[in-house]
DNA sequence: TCTGAAACCTCTTCCAT
DNA sequence: ATGGAAGAGGTTTCAGA
């Protein structure tokens, strides 16, 4: 982990391609960046080691698992202070229900991406779960109607 | 794809590790979920069918590939009209650095999450290329201070 | 539904370039 | 640093019980 690394244009097309597709091997990596395996290994392990290359994860449908609702919380906190926000991100940490939180900029100062069952389960994870937590002052809920773009590789064209 | 199925208690334990790890073998699945190894092959086959089980890909850095700014950026259309939408809506599909889009409730059409390399390169963006688009009203965004909680698994503990 | 085994693929190293 | 070759080890897939 965490050593420095270049990235040329071969390492660049290994990440958009994994990225996409997490379990292509080194043979099927090669083929598509146009060197040969044992270098495409080579290269996707210096890339985990410098740490470009996180985990592989499996995405689910949300709607078959039963989680169809999305929700964007924005919080405001009681105050600022650097112990309130560490006991509050710890919470929000163990919340299996919020799958983001982003300390932001603004009239905020988090916004939580919670997936939900439906609306009564929201007011539940809501009211009984994140609200309940004393630091928080105010809260104001984005209801997803619809998701219209969802992915999780992030642009490399430009490296 | 689409074929109904029955999510048992070992469905969702290996629907619970192939979030976490998608590289997990049938026998590796097998080892933690209690069962053999062809058993599991034919479940996760079943909720690849069943659409359950989607991509596998692979997480990347974001800071170490220049991307270390994240904005969640909404929009309001001068009109919800179907067309309106539906030409937006492809439009933000082809902007690469637009991870993700959502249609939402409340005092705005959209919510967009941007990755940029920076303020600047995301003034680029905004400017140049989203709000450039004519069906566009007005925008708000917020910038994202740290990345607190960011997982892309979503709970099945309570199918 | 499981076990076992065959066929297949992948990882990893070594070596010559 | 790269590509080719090759053995060890793991994975998929299909019989047969």
């Amino acid at each position: 982990m965490n050593k420095a690394i270049q990235i040329d244009s071969i390492d660049r097309k290994i990440i958009e391609a994994l990225q996409v597709n997490g379990r292509l091997s080194s043979q099927e990596l090669a083929e598509r960046v146009g060197s040969s395996a044992a270098s495409c290994w080579r290269r996707v392990r210096a890339l985990e080691e410098a740490g470009v290359l996180q985990e592989t994860v499996r995405l689910v449908d949300p709607v078959l698992l039963g989680r169809g609702l999305d929700v964007f919380c924005q919080i405001r906190l009681k105050s600022q202070g650097r112990s309130q926000r560490a006991v509050f991100e710890t919470f929000i940490d163990a919340q299996q229900d919020v799958v983001e939180c982003y300390s932001i900029s603004g009239d905020w100062d988090y916004l939580l991406h919670v997936v939900a069952k439906d609306v009564a389960d929201y007011e539940r994870v809501l009211m009984h779960g994140i609200l309940d937590h004393d630091a928080i002052a105010s809260s104001s809920s984005i209801f997803v109607l619809r998701r219209v773009k969802h992915k999780t590789a992030i642009p490399v064209h430009d490296l």
